[in-house]
RNA sequence: GCGCCCUUCGUCUAUCGGUUAGGACAUCAGCCUUUCACGCUGAAGAGGCGGGUUCGAUUCCCGCAGGGCGCGCCA
């Protein structure tokens, strides 16, 4: 897209054209029949709605795994509804962020085949605006100056945990007059939050949830330095860009609470909100950084396809009845937010690889050989290959893939069980291969070379004739002739099928091959 | 500590108060077969606990237990 709605990332005021049309927000369901559209009446929300939703990730690390989530869920709502996603960097922690995680971000989103519309909007870009408002709400009182310091709110934290009581900002300066501030203290501006009543959250995925107002306390809206909080930012920034949808991780969920206050403060509509539950590790522990959670290239590099990726994470967390596999197109058409459920879900490596089998095989040939030389470089040199594939390489790879994408569940596997494609002669035999060729072995393949070199052609025809005719005469099971034939033309005991791998060596090197290992 | 959220086979999930609680991955057995894999057939495997409401609770309500998240001048 990129139209009259782009935003312009770096301008020094970037200002958005206001969303032409923003849908009031809709009424909620109650949690009781959340998930069943029909059962609450609701009729789908019609096209012209345009639903705006944006995945805004803070670029201190690469995308993990729960952000791949959050974007595909993002993306998925917006095109099932013809909507748009848009793309928000939080940079506003100027310490933490990095061009590099931004890059690893984008180059993420991109790996995965989403896309978003418009340009990416960086945050820290509209400090000027955020700063505009936290202004407006001062002046409305709406928000006031704190001088408390950091030590002070570290005491008060203390105390509050000393005296059990809940660790929050007692609002010490929330009415006090500005005269009694402590010179030479830069305050910030905090949000003067409502005392009484309470704050609900009307959440596709979570229900209905409520907090007494005395749980939320007075957060910070401008830092002493002028700059702006996420708190803040999040909400100007989803109001100016039009946002109608938030679809984000349930650790946001007090967040939508005081984020709600902020809005309602401001006059502005609340976005429609669905939490989504978080995702664990294999143990039930929480996936996070700390605990080696991987970046989407990590997965890319572990020989996963994006679609297996993209179908394993659609299905955590989201369910469509019994359905498994989904085509992106598939996805896009029944993704919904009443299909989310409100469990966290543990992170389960085995079905993502039986998804991944499940895509290599249906893969094209090419696609794979493909798909092979991306992740190359990362993982090629370690199996003594270069970068890039040698054309005659490349070429026996093609002619091989058909038995090879059958019996690999990832990329890397596929690259090993290939291997023999390029072993060097003589073959390093491994355990097995080596303790099936005994004299017996040896012996056969003796026998059988001379008659495999006689073909006209050599193909996976001719030569598996040739081998039956042998076993048959010699009065044994086709598996005694092949067996050692596997293991001296691949140094394995399992392989693609046999004649399909002399096929693919073709006629000098199968016989080369054989008579390496005719002697004990 | 305070608040919020969650709890169905090992795992991901279906279930809209009445089902032999279904599917997928994994596991086990068998078939197929030149190996492995694929495929096919079959088996085993689940509603955390305690109270309600109801003719009937996995489903609704309450409590408990367990787990998670939040409580920053981080996002």
């Amino acid at each position: 897209m990129g139209g009259k709605g782009a935003a312009r990332a770096r301008g020094a005021h970037p200002g958005y054209a206001r969303a032409p049309f923003r849908p009031p927000p809709k009424c909620f369901r109650s949690r009781r029949d959340r998930r069943h559209p029909r059962a609450a009446g609701k009729p789908p929300r019609p096209m012209s709605d345009t639903i705006v939703t944006r995945f805004a990730p803070s670029p201190t690390g690469f995308l993990h795994i729960g952000g791949a989530r959050t974007a595909l869920f993002n993306w998925l709502l917006a095109r099932r509804h013809g909507g748009r996603m848009l793309l928000r960097i939080e940079d506003t922690d100027r310490e933490r962020s990095t061009d590099a995680a931004i890059a690893a971000i984008l180059d993420g989103l991109g790996w995965l085949g989403l896309d978003w519309d418009g340009e990416a909007v960086h945050q820290f870009a509209r400090a000027e605006r955020h700063r505009e408002v936290a202004l407006r709400l001062l002046a409305e009182g709406k928000a006031y100056h704190c001088y408390a310091s950091q030590e002070e709110l570290a005491e008060m934290r203390e105390r509050a945990k000393a005296e059990k009581r809940p660790l929050r900002y007692d609002g010490r300066w929330r009415d006090r007059d500005p005269s009694e501030a402590p010179p030479g203290v830069k305050p910030v501006v905090r949000f003067k939050a409502p005392l009484e009543g309470e704050t609900v959250v009307e959440d596709r995925v979570q229900g209905k949830v409520t907090w007494s107002n005395k749980e939320l306390d007075d957060l910070v809206l401008l830092r002493s330095d002028g700059t702006p909080t996420y708190m803040l930012a999040v909400v100007v920034d989803d109001h100016d860009m039009g946002v109608t949808h938030i679809v984000r991780g349930d650790d946001h969920l007090t967040n939508a609470a005081r984020q709600s206050q902020i809005y309602r403060a401001l006059g502005w509509d609340v976005p429609v909100m669905a939490h989504i539950p978080l995702i664990h590790g294999a143990d039930g522990a929480k996936l996070s950084k700390r605990h080696g959670a991987l970046g989407v290239e990590a997965y890319r590099a572990m020989g996963y396809l994006p679609e297996a990726l993209r179908n394993y994470l659609v299905r955590l967390g989201w369910a469509h009845g019994d359905q498994e596999i989904f085509s992106t197109e598939e996805m896009i058409a029944a993704f919904d937010l009443g299909g989310i459920g409100r469990s966290a879900a543990r992170f389960d490596f085995v079905k993502l690889e039986a998804l991944n089998g499940h895509y290599m095989r249906h893969a094209d040939d090419a696609r794979l050989v493909e798909a092979l030389e991306t992740i190359l470089p990362e993982i090629g040199p370690e199996r003594g290959l270069g970068p890039v594939f040698p054309p005659e390489l490349r070429a026996r790879l093609l002619a091989a893939m058909p038995g090879l994408k059958e019996r690999a569940r990832t990329l890397v596997e596929l690259l090993d069980a290939a291997s023999f494609l390029w072993a060097a002669r003589p073959l390093a035999l491994d355990e097995k291969a080596g303790k099936l060729l005994d004299d017996g072995a040896r012996a056969r393949i003796r026998d059988l070379r001379p008659r495999l070199a006689a073909l006209e052609p050599f193909d996976a025809a001719t030569t598996e004739a040739a081998v039956r005719a042998y076993a048959e005469e010699a009065g044994v099971k086709l598996g005694q002739v092949a067996q050692p034939l596997r293991a001296a033309l691949t140094g394995r005991t399992t392989s693609p099928p046999l004649f399909d791998v002399m096929a693919v060596l073709g006629r000098e090197e199968t016989l080369a091959r054989l008579a390496d290992q005719e002697q004990s």
